[in-house]
RNA sequence: GCCGGAGUGGCGGAAUUGGCAGACGCGCGGGAUUCAAAAUCCCGUGCCCGCAAGGGUGUGAGGGUUCGAGUCCCUCCUCCGGCACCA
């Protein structure tokens, strides 16, 4: 006790004796309540940086404390452990990914052992090992057969350095979310699944998560882009198949000048262009194809070319041209549009630029239907130049039309989403295999259950041009399961978030024969809360929201959503607010400051800088800062000697507490067990970590002459309270005034409502609505007295200043405001 | 451009439902301890006026609702995040 406190000396020690009395098992047996605290798992890179500790000790102290509190939790972690930097490094240094993986997880698992999480490391996952890789594979083989998922050619975002497909999402701006490349189109086959028929459950169960922050179900609402309007068919002169065009203003069709379809779109091959024009559509369409889509979304000049073709407009019989133009995407949509220029301003600066009609057909309520229009008229109004419909309010005219076309067998309502389906082929070797089979004779085949898994071939050559996989006959070259004749591999992997979509299953049953063990599942899920980077809003969250769904009306399991509570963590930047990065040389090694001032003081100044969702711009004083907090919490051993070697109760006890000072200091207690408990509860940790430093100094200043007992026992309640957030130094605490038994197997300090009621409190007294002062009134007085007092009070009778008292507003326990004139 | 979120002391940040703005920490000032210093413990600390008692003022800017607004409403400014020819 007489020793300094010395981080060194205690927290191997501890941490081997958690381990060897398993004391974060996973119990599973249904005699508790079950929680589950997860967060997202960690991409095999072979560091662990600030950001991973922060994560990861949000969900350590949630796991110690729902322990504490009686919960059978589940607090598992794994490793992301497929993908492309292994491949790379692979690539660059000629070492084997699954070395290099491998090595990774050696160090970073060493490293979170250091920082005292808790894990129950049996139910540890790592995703390339032959048995989640087996598990995958049976789960895609369940998809295929139930037509989830599907083979399609088709245009596809195209990285050219990393020589692989990527879903619309991992092309985002058209750079490749991993290597930041250009991404091009390209006509590749690929597998796909069918997301976007979960479009609607996506978006509107979204709705059902009070849970998750706001910002996430927007940028999800954002992402998934539902829009309500009209598909219209189209005659094309010379083509039997009518052109599906996609509205969402079927009230302006009547304007409708032209005909627009993205350079992509196949019926520019089915259309018999006359012979003067095949030139010109040609070179346009080579051109635009050609581009980087992100130069080509950034391209501000609206560009096209006439087909020389026309169709007619199913509303009017109009004829109209038909043009194909560089701001019609195929992905959204029907890659084709009707354009109306006067009521669509990309339309407007198009139609001027080629001097294409403009028609007026929505009237601004008291404008001139014959002004010229400097810009698109995008606003409500009434119907003109629109046949019978002429005089009808626009919003009740799209309802109207669509109900017309409807009649006419000629257009319905619908909707489409901005959201793709997700195509998850890669053309890369560090993945889960695609377990099908391609036959000449039977089309594609699944791999059978009992030749599952399809593992990776160990010699590979690793040069980073082409597929890695379809280079390799004697793993591509392979008998038919159905008629037994030659046939081939896919020489595709799977998308890493694939395996991402669904880890948090096979937490529970990580050794399961199936993926995942029904029962089991159903009882530990939903995830009661989940914490992780904001960066995986669209990728991570949308794709498992979406797998559980599927694996829901598989059968699989029997619930709707996968995460109950989600939180984000803020960002760990540098002290100039900068991202750490190996390039810009600011990362801040965790073992560094580990080494220096301990894990207990890194995990403190984490959870107290800042708030859990905000960024945390490192500070070098930080951790020492924490440290000196420890150290004042060390101390208190010496400094309580005495009272701690006269009593043992954990819990200061009433019969203890006849004086201010003890009912005071008791108070605080059950403050602090309250808002500890609460805060935690929010993910609040910096303010829980304030009540703990505020009963630490109630500890301090409590009067030497006081009882011994209150203080005593304070000490260990605050032992208990902030042993969540600094594990290693309370339990080595404990065991110098404990009770004997481990302070990670103590149950958490039950809050007594009644310790906070004292014989007074404070009222403010304010005159219209400006703060006097604070008057101490007893607990039980009535309002009437309170009032009494108020008025009585010097202070309060100068400021009114004989002016007649028009009002007085109580709020019992709080305030008293009187209103004069 | 559109959709979110946020602007609070010298600094990091608190303020559960509209009810004493600035909890807690850093820094700073004072005191105790010490031969002295570090460390430690105690007290103080939004800003302005005042020796003090006391008073004024204050949550990005302006307006509004209310007995009462950091919190609710409107307009604007700044910063951060998401999306961006989405038909």
């Amino acid at each position: 006790m007489e020793n300094s406190y010395d981080h060194h000396q205690f927290e191997a020690k501890w941490r081997e004796r958690w381990e060897s009395d398993s004391c974060f098992r996973w119990r599973n047996d249904g005699t508790k309540p079950k929680y589950y605290v997860l967060e997202m798992f960690p991409y095999t890179s072979g560091k662990l940086h600030m950001g991973h500790v922060r994560n990861y000790t949000m969900g350590d102290i949630i796991a110690r404390l729902q322990r504490a509190r009686g919960f059978d939790v589940l607090y598992p972690t794994g490793w992301d452990a497929f993908g492309l930097p292994a491949e790379n490094a692979a690539i660059a240094r000629k070492i084997h990914p699954r070395k290099f993986t491998g090595d990774a997880i050696v160090s970073m698992k060493t490293a979170m052992q250091r920082l005292g999480l808790s894990y129950d490391w049996s139910c540890e996952v790592n995703t390339s090992e032959p048995e989640y890789t087996r598990a995958q594979q049976l789960m895609f083989v369940e998809f295929f057969k139930k037509n989830l998922v599907y083979r399609a050619s088709s245009f596809v975002n195209w990285c050219e350095s990393c020589q692989t497909v990527l879903a619309n999402e991992q092309a985002s701006g058209g750079t490749c979310w991993r290597c930041e490349g250009h991404v091009n189109k390209r006509r590749v086959s690929q597998w796909f699944m069918n997301i976007r028929s979960y479009a609607d459950e996506l978006l509107e169960s979204l709705d059902q998560l009070p849970g998750w922050p706001d910002s996430v179900k927007n940028i999800q609402r954002a992402w998934i882009g539902r829009s309500e309007g009209a598909e219209i068919l189209f005659q094309v002169e010379g083509v039997s198949a009518p052109l599906k065009v996609f509205t969402t203003r079927p009230d302006t069709l009547f304007g409708s000048t032209f005909v627009a379809l993205a350079p992509e779109h196949d019926l520019i091959d089915r259309m018999q262009l006359p012979s003067s024009k095949k030139a010109a559509v040609g070179a346009f369409r080579s051109e635009t194809l050609l581009q980087a889509v992100k130069d080509r979304a950034q391209q501000e000049e609206k560009r096209g070319v006439f087909t020389g073709c026309y169709t007619i407009n199913p509303i009017n019989g109009d004829r109209v041209p038909i043009w194909i133009v560089n701001y019609v995407m195929m992905d959204y949509g029907t890659g084709a549009i009707m354009a109306v220029p006067a009521h669509d301003q990309r339309d407007f600066e198009f139609a001027k630029q080629y001097d294409i009609p403009i028609r007026t057909v929505i009237l601004k309520e008291g404008s001139d239907p014959n002004a010229q229009l400097a810009e698109a008229y995008t606003g409500d109004g009434v119907l003109v130049n629109s046949g019978s419909f002429d005089g009808t309010p626009n919003r009740e005219a799209i309802a109207a039309i669509t109900a017309a076309l409807a009649e006419k067998q000629r257009g319905k309502a619908t909707r489409e989403y901005r959201l793709q389906n997700w195509s998850i082929s890669r053309q890369r070797y560090w993945g889960n295999p695609i377990p099908m089979i391609q036959c000449d004779a039977c089309g594609p085949v699944p791999v059978p259950e009992d030749q599952l898994p399809v593992l990776l071939p160990e010699e590979v050559e690793f040069t980073g041009r082409g597929s890695p996989l379809g280079q390799i006959p004697s793993y591509i070259q392979t008998t038919c399961p159905t008629c037994g004749g030659p046939a081939e591999r896919d020489p595709d992997t799977m998308d890493t978030f694939m395996d991402s979509s669904w880890y948090f299953l096979r937490y529970t049953a990580s050794r399961c024969e199936s993926p995942f063990d029904r029962a089991v599942v159903n009882r530990m899920l939903p995830v009661d809360v989940y914490i992780g980077g904001l960066e995986h809003a669209t990728l991570h969250l949308l794709y498992s929201r979406f797998i559980i769904k599927v694996l829901r009306d598989l059968g699989m399991l029997d619930f709707d959503e996968p995460f109950a509570r989600l939180y984000n963590q803020g960002m760990v930047n540098d002290t100039e607010g900068r991202k750490q990065s190996k390039s810009a040389g600011n990362v801040v090694e965790p073992s560094r400051v580990t080494d220096k001032y301990g894990t207990d003081a890194l995990r403190l100044y984490m959870m107290f800088a800042t708030a859990h969702n905000a960024p945390l711009n490192w500070n070098d004083d930080g951790p020492r800062e924490s440290r000196t907090y420890l150290n004042r919490l060390w101390r208190l051993q010496d400094r309580l000697r005495e009272p701690l070697s006269e009593h043992n109760a954990t819990m200061p006890s009433v019969e203890f507490c006849p004086g201010k000072a003890e009912k005071e200091l008791r108070k605080t207690v059950h403050e602090t067990i309250r808002k500890v408990t609460d805060d935690v509860e929010r993910l609040q940790f910096n303010t829980a970590v304030a009540a703990l430093m505020t009963l630490t100094n109630a500890i301090y200043v409590y009067p030497e002459d006081a009882h011994a007992q209150p203080v005593a026992a304070a000490y260990r309640v605050l032992i208990r309270l902030a042993g969540p957030f600094v594990p290693y130094i309370c339990e080595e605490i404990w065991s110098n005034i404990g009770d004997g038994s481990l302070l990670v197997a103590r149950p958490w300090p039950e809050f007594d409502p009644t310790a906070l009621i004292v014989a007074t409190k404070e009222i403010a007294v304010q005159l219209n609505g400006k703060f006097i002062l604070t008057i101490e009134v007893a607990d039980a007085a009535t309002e009437k007295e309170v009032l009494e007092h108020a008025l009585a009070q010097p202070r309060v009778d100068r400021r009114i200043d004989g002016r007649a008292v028009k009002k007085v507003v109580h709020v019992p326990g709080r305030l008293v405001n009187v209103i004069v004139a």
